[in-house]
DNA sequence: GCCGGTACTTGACAATGCAAGGTACACGGC
DNA sequence: GCCGTGTACCTTGCATTGTCAAGTACCGGC
């Protein structure tokens, strides 16, 4: 089924923030573009009122800074773009996130055994 | 550097409570031995702090069960084990792990741009 | 008897995502 | 001219959950 499933709130806390910068990283952009973009990437359960505060926290941390600009399809758009600390902090969160992968993998990646026999000492 | 600088507590969030439906579908544990082990799977920021609610939590949800079994080294421990809810929730928790790994795996995996050329429409 | 290691508990605190609603602009149909 | 739809952003209230810090208590050895 197309459904994804994971939308496990807590799962995705301190991951958007990665996310996001890791997004911005690839080329400027704008927050209603950056929710369609983390829906392609299937993480289709991030609500635009996740990212905006989201956004906001990064601008306010200095790792992101913002530029209005007008458009022609609707109301004007706020661009981001990584500053140099934010470069630093991506690199830094996804050296985090790697970390905990690598420690999580081992266990999550063995096959789960489903009901044990009884063996009790 | 030894230091892990993992410690990004956001990230931790709900990862914890997988890790230690894992660790325990693997065989029955109890709190203080927990963190013993996340510590040695490379999560050494974890407190007890963090370990012992989120057992709670596990049991009060009905996905844990636990018994008290008297230590000769020390206050009695309370063993944890999986309750058949315990494997559909670990099962579910695992799938939505994977598919926030794979979602999130393309971008990060991807080198990161360090300061791109002044490159504006 | 007291101390260090074992083992569990608790409360104040902060961070963050979600749900739900609100504001506002541009454009086409009527 | 008005309204609905799509675009675009912001805000408030709420629940969850990890951290920090402190506390309780059991055990064996000195």
């Amino acid at each position: 089924m197309a459904e994804n499933g994971a939308h496990d709130s807590q799962l995705l806390k301190g991951v958007l923030s990665l996310a996001l910068l890791r997004l911005l990283a690839e080329r400027e952009s704008y927050g209603y573009e950056l929710v369609t973009r983390l829906h392609d990437l299937g993480l289709a359960d991030v609500q635009d009122g996740s990212v905006y505060p989201a956004l906001g926290r990064l601008e306010r941390d200095g790792h992101i800074t913002a530029r209005l600009v007008a458009s022609s399809t609707g109301p004007a758009r706020k661009y981001y773009r990584l500053s140099p600390g934010g470069y630093a902090e991506l690199a830094r969160t996804a050296q985090a996130w790697n970390s905990l992968v690598r420690a999580i993998e081992p266990i999550v990646s063995k096959p789960i055994p489903t009901r044990p026999e009884e063996a009790v000492p």
